[in-house]
RNA sequence: CGCGGGGUAGAGCAGUCUGGUAGCUCGUCAGGCUCAUAACCUGAAGGUCGUUGGUUCAAAUCCUUCCCCCGCAACCA
């Protein structure tokens, strides 16, 4: 069983930020969640690294265009690895073989590509062109400048995949998630599509169109081919991974992969991605992030404050994924306190060790009583109903069932007083923590995909491997379990 | 009249399609437990469900009036 999952890759012009990891966090959570069910998972990520803004970034600081791509680029491999994103491929669009298959892309759709002459409005620092009555004050709608242009450019037939866009829509309602963006997509494609201007010519720093030098590709091209890049493309079948492709992009750029991406694919005859999942925004304190006012979120920063695994819960945990949320330290905080220190983590200490404390040696005994049967089924039902929102990208839900288990386990601590069984001595108690263990060990594994260094802690507690969901089904012998220590130390940093 | 989403306890949200005891998390108050990271469990208080009028035996839910907030349109992850 194959599965393929996608972040953006990112545009270089700037540093790594919040926004940046919770994109690649989301897809890695989708694709650790999808290996530890048993499928085999091409992830891909990397760097969008062409266009005039990069190009004078770097004329800005005195460097090689070149060497300032690889200074940029590997800050989004460094927030990678600090982040725990277990990407099969990170990619960059300056490397040969994403040149290549740029190219090769460009040759597959020139069928519905023409030259024309482009006369009219051009913003340059958006690098497109601007409709007249978009203009306001001289001024481009994004506020850039916008200076007359008249020059030759390549066109891409758009216009002719109105309705086939419309019609795929129409046959499949879950290309496009959340239903609220597809909505806006949909309403987008019927007001009409203008031929789309695919090449520049004013500046280099790009894919060159096959045949003709003086143009090099528009951004949005270039881009998008990433992810046939990494599958192998021209050489490779993409089918196999494009058939069981979900690509994860921001709000801001569901246009060009739900619209300009399957038009493109549609006209090289090339299998359309099976789901474009727009996510949300967050702000910071209630305020939207913005290099001028200074509050955007670091995600190193917090990652060393927090830790890494506390920042991947929380952007999961505070928001349904798809909307937006607001970041601040005290709800995280909160969340690391309220649901990881005293929920999970002391539930997790409770139990390991009362076991050490009272027996040392763990007996399992899987002869349970009613309560505890229940509470065994929920835990081995977990899994199940975990997929079910994953497939849906709905990992706020997915989370949701974990705590779920972790309260009923926490409640099941209670209710059968393992403390006084074990004074009374009582052999009900082998059952009682037998349970209690398949319930951790389950959730070890709901939590895996969204904090993998924490299971990880917990699999050796528990002498787990942890490596696929079909452990859940082995049962305990009697082992030797380690001391524990707390998982998540409460957080008392002031705010 | 550009398209769309939303206004529900102190805060943040679900419930609205398919009308019938208004629910969740946090906060507040009280109780229980003492295995555990002063953690865990239980219970209570707190809402005329933005506004106007209507349909109905019955409206947060359906129709209607007005007010307010937010997306998209208009390349910030």
């Amino acid at each position: 069983m194959n599965f393929c999952i996608t972040t953006p890759i990112y545009y270089i012009n700037g540093d790594p930020h919040i926004g940046h990891a919770y994109a690649s966090i989301a897809a890695d959570i989708v694709a650790r969640f999808k290996r530890l069910d048993g499928y085999t998972v091409h992830f891909s990520t990397g760097t969008d690294e062409h266009g005039i803004k990069v190009a004078r970034a770097a004329e800005a600081k005195h460097m090689e265009t070149c060497a300032y791509s690889d200074m940029m680029a590997q800050r989004f491999i460094d927030i990678a690895k600090r982040m725990n994103i277990a990407a099969n491929d990170f990619i960059r669009t300056t490397e040969p073989r994403h040149i290549k298959a740029a190219q090769a892309m460009w040759c597959m759709l020139e069928h519905d590509i023409y030259k024309d002459r482009y006369v009219g409005w051009y913003d340059a620092r958006d690098e497109a062109f601007v409709a007249e009555s978009d203009i306001v004050d001289g001024k481009a709608p994004s506020g850039g400048t916008v200076e007359w242009m008249e020059e030759e450019s390549y066109f891409f037939r758009l216009s002719a995949y109105q309705d086939k866009l419309l019609e795929y829509y129409e046959a499949n309602p879950d290309f496009i998630s959340p239903i609220s963006r597809r909505n806006e997509v949909i309403a987008f494609v019927k007001s009409g599509l203008k031929d789309l201007s695919i090449s520049r010519s004013q500046f280099s720093w790009g894919v060159p169109v096959p045949g003709d030098n003086k143009h090099v590709m528009y951004v949005w091209i270039d881009a998008l081919v990433n992810y046939l890049t990494s599958q192998g493309f021209p050489n490779n079948d993409v089918s196999k991974w494009m058939n069981e492709c979900v690509h994860i992009v921001g709000k801001e750029i569901l246009r060009f992969h739900a619209v300009y991406w399957p038009a493109f694919l549609m006209s090289a005859g090339l299998p359309l991605p099976k789901k474009i999942f727009a996510h949300g925004w967050w702000t910071c304190e209630g305020q939207k992030m913005s290099k001028s006012v200074g509050n955007v979120v670091d995600p190193n920063i917090v990652a060393d404050k927090y830790g890494v695994d506390q920042l991947r819960y929380f952007l999961f945990r505070e928001v349904p994924f798809g909307e937006d949320g607001d970041f601040s330290e005290q709800a995280l905080q909160n969340r690391i306190n309220y649901d990881l220190a005293n929920d999970l983590g002391n539930l997790v200490q409770r139990v390991l060790a009362f076991i050490q404390k009272t027996k040392g040696l763990f007996t399992a005994q899987y002869c349970f009583q009613p309560e505890a049967a229940q509470l065994v089924d929920h835990a081995h039902d977990l899994i199940n109903q975990m997929r079910s929102h994953i497939d849906e990208q709905n990992l706020f839900g997915a989370l949701q069932c974990v705590w779920g288990l972790v309260s009923r386990t926490n409640k099941f601590v209670n209710d059968s007083r393992p403390w006084e069984l074990a004074k009374k001595q009582d052999p009900q108690l082998n059952s009682v923590l037998t349970a209690l263990c398949e319930a951790i060990r389950a959730i070890a594994f709901g939590i895996a995909p969204f904090m993998p260094d924490t299971a990880k802690k917990i699999f050796e507690y528990m002498n787990i491997e942890g490596k696929s969901f079909s452990e859940i089904q082995i049962k305990f012998v009697d082992q030797k379990f380690p001391v524990p220590s707390p998982l998540f130390p409460k957080d008392t940093h002031a705010c």
